[in-house]
DNA sequence: AGGATTTTTGCATCGAGTGCAAGTTTTTAC
DNA sequence: GTAAAAACTTGCACTCGATGCAAAAATCCT
């Protein structure tokens, strides 16, 4: 039995299996940027990355979680930049510099090429918006988890909710933007005026 | 030919076709709810339907879309709404009005048990999410329309996917409610308290 | 009625996904 | 080091959703 620098085992078997996940991912992605996902077929996937159809299947449930697999990355730096926040940090600011941070370390070469080819498949669209689901409700019991009272706790999921539409929201206009934009820049200049405005919808909202 | 009384030609033809198409409608909904959305094959819907099997994708282009059609109703009220309120109210306001129209005129019977469907099949969930960006899409859409100055447009694609976020968490504390309390009651109060916690998230993140 | 048009159907086909049993590789215990 | 056990891979057969195409049936128009 290997043991690896962080303590997991890697006997021969788990370290195999991990090299051919990468390669059927890597076959997948490389043929979806080729091609386009609907012209990829599961056989062709399998067949550059060596190994049968039916085992492509023992690694990935289906041919859209390869897309989405790597994107849980993202919630993770989340989570991790989160719970690195002082537990007396409002959490507005917390859930701010939690984003910002994910999102930054998350937005490179191929998080683009990957945006770009799930906007253009119509089956990728549908997935791609429940992973914003799935990470509000991740979002929700992390700053549960921080907030002491019982009203603490519906706040946040408002907050949530609320963040994670910024967050499409800002995608969006970040995909407008002139190239040569730092993102970080943007993401924080964004989130300003995003609280400006919400004081200016809640106080335009007192009187309903 | 035979007119109808809206003006639309409704020959032999075009009568049979929508009634067929709600004959299917109906036996892939009782289906559906009798035993799940997957444990049905479009050869049962089609066969309780009266129909072949190939003549169900000339009326709905796939099995996940027979759930979702009668939902286009829903925005549609809510752009109805929309358009019907004075082009001089604040847009915080119309959308409230917009929203809560549009809820209450959905919820019945029906629409709870395909909640019910759509929460327990995974399938479905993924579709439904696309449903709330589309509805985003055109709520941001309606608003733009009513708005003048360019600032304003860019207040209003914020307002639409903050509200959205609002309408999705109220719809999760909507299902946690005990029976028998009044949804539009449930929805006011909701919004009240919405906005109110907008003006505190956009008051806590003015320092930052 | 009868020719033109639209709808419906059957059939053949593709591709995603699953269950199963047989074959192969790696691990573990002696 | 070897052999049994456990985990992994593969091929095969099959189901089901979805699409193209051409023949057949229904409807429309004059």
């Amino acid at each position: 039995m290997i043991k690896t620098i962080d303590g997991a085992t890697a006997g021969r078997r788990e370290l195999k299996r991990r090299q051919t996940r990468e390669r059927i991912e890597e076959a997948a992605m490389s043929l979806f940027l080729e091609r386009g996902f609907d012209a990829t077929t599961v056989e062709e996937i399998a067949e550059r990355a060596e190994v049968s159809k039916r085992s492509f299947f023992d690694y990935f449930p289906s041919k859209e979680e390869v897309v989405f697999a790597w994107q849980d990355g993202f919630a993770d730096h989340l989570m991790a930049a989160i719970a690195s926040r002082p537990a007396d940090e409002p959490a507005v600011k917390t859930v701010q510099h939690g984003l910002v941070s994910a999102i930054v370390s998350a937005a490179d070469e191929r998080a683009m090429a990957l945006g770009e080819l799930i906007r253009s498949t119509p089956a990728l669209k549908a997935r791609d918006q429940l992973k914003y689901a799935k990470l509000e409700l991740k979002l929700t019991e992390a700053l549960k988890a921080r907030s002491r009272s019982d009203e603490e706790r519906l706040r946040v999921r408002l907050l949530a909710a609320v963040v994670i539409g910024a967050l499409r929201a800002g995608g969006e206009l970040w995909n407008e933007q002139p190239p040569g934009t730092s993102l970080e820049t943007f993401a924080h200049r964004f989130f300003g005026d995003f609280w400006k405005t919400l004081a200016d919808f809640g106080y335009e909202g007192q009187d309903l």
